[in-house]
Formats: C-alpha cells, sequence, structure tokens
DNA sequence: TTCCATAATTGTAATGAATACAGAATTAAT
DNA sequence: ATTAATTCTGTATTCATTACAATTATGGAA
C-alpha cells in the first residue's frame, strides 16, 4: 500500500483511491490483463468506479511509464506492471500472457539497419505448460 | 498475373477477380497495409467492391496460410504478404511497418520453458530511416 | 476553517475496426 | 438450361476505446 503510492510519487502520479486500486491489481495479476478484466475486479471493492476511469488511469500510467501496454492480442490492449522489456508467451487456450526468460542480443541494440530502435516486444504464441498439463489442447 | 492465380490455387483458394486484385495489392505493398489503405487502393481498379470482401479475403488468406496478420499497432491488424517469419520496425512518425532482418535464435525454438511455441512475432518501435533522414523525428 | 483553483472522476455519446447476417450475383456441376 | 454451392455486397451490430461535459474531490492560500 505504502509502496504502491511510492511508484505513484515517483512518476509524479497523485495517489487517488482509484490508481493505487488499480495499480495494485495489476501487481497482484500477472497474467496481463486487460481493462475489463480489471474493471470487474475493481467494481468488487469500488462498485461506483467508471470504466473511463479505468481508461485514464492506465493511459496516465502508460505515458508515464509506470506500467507497460501490449499490443500481443487484436482485439484489445493487455497491461504489464513490469516495464523492463521482456518477452511473452500468449496461450491460445487459456488467453493468459505469461512472462518469458528470453535473453535477445536485440533487444538492447539502438539502432537496426539505419532505424532507430525505441522500443522491443518479443512474444511468441502457443499452449502454455499449464494447459498441456489439464491436456487442455485443443479446442 | 498467372503467379498470383498460382499462389491462390497453391492454398485452395478459387481466385476470384476480387481475390487477385487484393493479392496483387499485397505484393506491392511492402509497408504492410491495413484493410483501409488496402480498400481503398482497390477501391480506383474496382470502385464496387464491398469493404466487407476486403475483410472476408483477408481473414481467408491468413486461414489458409497464405499471408500474414500482424498485430503490433492496437488500432488495427497489418497484413503481410510474407509468411515466413521474421521481424518488424514500426515507425512512430510514418506509421509504416518495416521488415528487419534479425536472426533470433529463440525464432526456430519448438519450446521455452515448458510453454510450446506455434509462432514467433518479434517487433521493434521506433523511427525509420527515411524518417530520420528527412528530419522527421518529432510530431 | 473556508474559499478557490486545479485535477480527477463519472456517465453518456461518439468513433472506428471487425463481425454477423441475409440477399444478390457469380461460378461450377449436372 | 437448371440447380447447387460459393462468393460478393450492403447493412446492422458488436465491442474496445476515446471525446466531452458535468460533477466531485483535492490541495493550498487566506
Ligand atoms: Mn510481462
Ligand atoms: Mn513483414
Ligand atoms: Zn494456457
Ligand atoms: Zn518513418
Amino acid at each position: 500500500m505504502e509502496r504502491l503510492i511510492e511508484r505513484l510519487n515517483e512518476k509524479h502520479i497523485q495517489p487517488s483511491h482509484q490508481r493505487i486500486k488499480i495499480l495494485e491489481i495489476l501487481e497482484n495479476n500477472c497474467d496481463h490483463p486487460n481493462v475489463n478484466t480489471i474493471y470487474e475486479l475493481l467494481c468488487k471493492e469500488m462498485p461506483t468506479i467508471s470504466r473511463t476511469t479505468v481508461y485514464n488511469t492506465l493511459n496516465t500510467f502508460v505515458e508515464k511509464g509506470l506500467v507497460s501496454a501490449l499490443t500481443i492480442t487484436p482485439e484489445e490492449l493487455r497491461y504489464d506492471y513490469v516495464t523492463i522489456p521482456h518477452h511473452h508467451l500468449l496461450c491460445r487456450m487459456c488467453g493468459r500472457i505469461i512472462n518469458v526468460e528470453v535473453q535477445c542480443s536485440f533487444a538492447v541494440k539502438k539502432e537496426i539497419e539505419g532505424h532507430k530502435i525505441e522500443d522491443v516486444q518479443g512474444y511468441f504464441k502457443g499452449i502454455c505448460k499449464e494447459c498441456l498439463i489439464k491436456g487442455n489442447t485443443e479446442k
């Protein structure tokens, strides 16, 4: 709680109740939730929250570099509490996005073929370990 | 033209006029156009084409593995005539998506940390070479 | 504490990509 | 030519996201 307020202050974001709660949800949900998932979790504790507030807050967080947005699924943005670059796996069975440790030599380059690089995203699509174990392999 | 029909036949897609034209546009536009760009180019030669046909056709192409769809921009899908895996650069100034040669050792793996890998996408965000030369570096 | 300016939140309307669907047109088979 | 299947078209719908204006909360000055 104090730690969350601290993180908000570091990025010069006013720590309102809504913002603290949204950041807390991001911290506790490592499978990169979308706006709707965040909104529904939020409703349990803040029944008056507005969907617009969730959108506004997440946009602010991304602009200030507090969290990152992933464009992996075509339908919607997914949000990531972690901003240091890392790769992801999108499971086509359960829909979760899972962090993957990959040390890619190109992830640190600032220039490739004359183009200026500011951000790197790497992702895999497939079936996650848990779904494989459950035999959850065809829909 | 014959080559395009050949490619459609290989994938068991009936080579209708619309499909041939759409495939031709994809072949001639290497910056990974979206549906609207394809539609507007198409209108010049086929004024009666329907936007729905563009969507249907591209969905068919992707399902049959003739072209690939890129989820790099959050707004829309971008389409790629090339299906063999390669990396991309999204230019935040001109919006083009440019192919980048990167030999990533992870792009060929079939399994990572217990997860089954079926597809790999890697992309960079930044400013393309042409925009840098033009000094087109701040919007 | 009270007042005021600013920022944050909310609800509704609007936008825009993508899909659903049903009828029209085209093509292929008989 | 007739029929059946496929493709194409236009419209309506869905859904994520943004625009906007009104309301509420916040923080500082008096
Ligand atoms: Mn992550
Ligand atoms: Mn490409
Ligand atoms: Zn899974
Ligand atoms: Zn550019």
